[in-house]
DNA sequence: ATAAGCAGTGAATCATTATTCATTTCTTGT
DNA sequence: ACAAGAAATGAATAATGATTCACTGCTTAT
């Protein structure tokens, strides 16, 4: 016996994934996934194309694993919004306005992960994420409900309604099509957030503000 | 100079044309977009692959051409809801309930129209159509700000919300995972479409009810 | 009946990339 | 230094289906 895995190998091996897993990054958050080539990964990773696959099945494998990692982040930026102080109601504006925001300020990756057309697998990958929020916020409503803020109704439906109305209005103003012709100006983009936000508050509270 | 193109003739061909896009139609209806083979849908047209192209430039262009006649009729449906009497609220509830109901009772081609992943091409026709339903809500809201059962808000922000808040909802209970397994009873359905219309009217009118 | 010209045919081609795997290179313990 | 084994390589392969095009067969006017 010659060979044995040691430290400084399992070190070696855990920075090539990683560098792939950060160049993938990079490629989605530029183009998106349908646009990412294994071989262009593994060349901006400094790899050949066949070591991809030593860390990963198969290029959908690798897609979901930075479709989730991408997700968490976004889902765990806005369960911190709701943590806040403040009635429910004024943490779940919060909320939506971190996701519309942060949505905003990486509209590729943000497109990428919730209107691009992508295989079943991460379509699939894709539908956890958006019950992720509609959990979030779902759990808002009933704090709501229960604390008053909020009136009665079905707080499962109306989340979805949430986190559809948002994912629509971005979805215009993200398109990759327009996202390099039309530089959307800060004041648009606030009053843009403001009007989905009063929508959604008032689809949810049903109080004129 | 021996022949020449005959009246006979232009409609043979135009019956061709209309058996190749029903039979596209009835393939979408039935497994969406992406699993319509040029073959299959050759096959139940009775004609050769190669006539396809006759017709059509490319797969592309007969589906963008698909997507169009579906969804026109489905505008059709919903501007016929809103040219009938009663105030604009109560007028936009009316074509809200019709988009989601004939949503629900042709899921798979709604999901296809709606969701599905599909090609950049077809990706756009579909921004075009969702246009399309937000110009129509958006005119009614208008009219209702005008006629004052409606508080003054962006009306074409609203109307995006709209068709996100309703998409979103139906996504779900359309996706053809669930499609075949889950049979959606008639009164959950219902009780479906009227939390997604509150929703909506609140969203709108600031007003519960 | 015939010839001109269009429509229809469908097997063969093409294009695109993810994936494989025989080979090479590197790491380790003795 | 060496052998045993693991990791990396990347050119070749595979798979998929849309699209083409040389050919066949109809339709028409004379």
């Amino acid at each position: 016996m010659a060979y044995r895995e040691t430290e400084k190998m399992r070190q070696r091996k855990a920075q090539a994934r990683q560098r792939i897993i950060d160049c993938t990054y990079e490629c989605v958050a530029n183009g998106g996934f349908r646009s990412a080539r294994i071989t262009r990964i593994a060349g901006l990773a400094g790899v050949a194309t066949g070591t991809i696959y030593r860390h990963f099945e198969s290029r959908e494998d690798l897609f979901a694993e930075i479709f989730r990692t991408a997700t968490q982040r976004e889902v765990d930026k806005v369960a911190e919004a709701l943590n806040t102080d403040g009635d429910a109601a004024v943490r779940l504006e919060a909320a939506l306005r971190q996701f519309a925001e942060r949505a905003m300020r990486g509209p590729m990756m943000a497109w990428a992960l919730i209107a691009e057309p992508v295989d079943p697998k991460l379509e699939e990958e894709r539908l956890v994420y958006r019950r992720a929020y509609a959990e979030l916020f779902e759990k808002a409503i009933r704090d709501g409900i229960e604390e008053g803020c909020i009136p009665d109704q079905d707080a499962r439906q109306s989340s979805t309604c949430l986190v559809g109305a948002i994912a629509e209005s971005l979805v215009g103003p993200l398109s990759p099509t327009l996202a390099g012709q039309i530089t959307i100006a800060d004041i648009d983009k606030n009053k843009l957030v403001d009007s989905i936000i009063r929508f959604c508050m008032q689809g949810l509270t049903g109080t004129r503000r």
